[in-house]
DNA sequence: TACTGATTGTTGGAAGTCCAGCAATATTGG
DNA sequence: CCAATATTGCTGGACTTCCAACAATCAGTA
């Protein structure tokens, strides 16, 4: 959930990096952000960010969740979640009910359309997943998702 | 570089999550996440993101570097480079020279200033990275920074 | 039951980033 | 040498995110 569309960007080799690569911190961080700019590209783009794909695939686990689990489980802000409920109401994704047990809440859940774009999403994003591992074996996958975790435990 | 200052997000342990931490592009965003969290964190916090400190370094190591090499080298837009180098000018750390044979380009340097904080930040950085692989050992170190580098290998 | 304190969704203001487009300057091809 | 093209730094507008503060509501306690 951060800006960047498409543009084709490469490292300048010509520049001195100094230490940087030889940080891990660094390196996570280009990571993540060559997986951002590849995670729209494929043939059938969806106007999607990787934060509102993981957003949508929580709300359809948790069938009106509040939003303020909704915030915790995506580590947003309260107040970005309204932003981004806001986003994906108007686009008719997703839809806002009174809760039942409490009037300070709204209980969330996708709509047919949010359920059907979801579907979608699911298929690219595997393909993404596909593109993202292809000089992994299936062992470095596991290894490297492994060292993710490891990363922060306590955050998960 | 991006917001976030030092509030501290746990994930919910109630909401089911899907598929999400299956996939190593979630993964590789929490852990981003969580290292930016963590960042500034430390006993001497410093105000600078990773993603500063990394324009720092570059400066150091390329002494009248052009904005736009500069862009090229942190995977910024140019645009925003020029708003990095206007805060890093306004706070002293960095100044713009007329460039010797190109009459459009600025030359950017460190001033004593920038050069004196970016040790202590190296410092500081160096304690985070021990932070953040402190569940590591050295050979598991090694593997994650060569998993990291296989992620987008042609943009490096 | 009535207070006190926590939680919920929301707003407003600030920051960081991107993109599109601009004028000044460089570079290249004819 | 000149015209066409590219590059450079910059501005303006749009997003996304954060934080601080708020009113409404809930939960626990005296």
């Amino acid at each position: 959930m951060t800006p960047a569309k498409t543009s084709d960007k490469k490292a300048q080799p010509g520049t001195d990096l100094g230490l940087l690569p030889g940080l891990v911190g660094y390196q996570l961080r280009l990571a993540q952000i060559a997986l951002f700019r590849d995670f729209a590209r494929g043939p059938g783009e969806l106007e999607v960010t990787p934060g509102l794909f993981g957003v949508l695939v929580i709300i359809e686990a948790n069938p009106d969740l509040k939003q303020s689990d909704l915030a915790r489980a995506t580590q947003l802000d309260r107040s970005t979640v309204v932003t981004v409920i806001d986003n994906l109401e108007r686009r008719g994704l997703v839809e806002r009910r009174a809760a039942l047990n409490d009037r300070r809440s709204n209980a969330i859940r996708l709509t047919a359309d949010g359920l059907a774009l979801l579907r979608k999403l699911k298929r690219q994003v595997s393909q993404h997943e596909k593109r993202l591992l292809s000089n992994f074996s299936a062992a470095e996958r596991e290894t490297f998702l492994a060292l993710l975790l490891k990363v922060f435990p306590e955050h998960r």
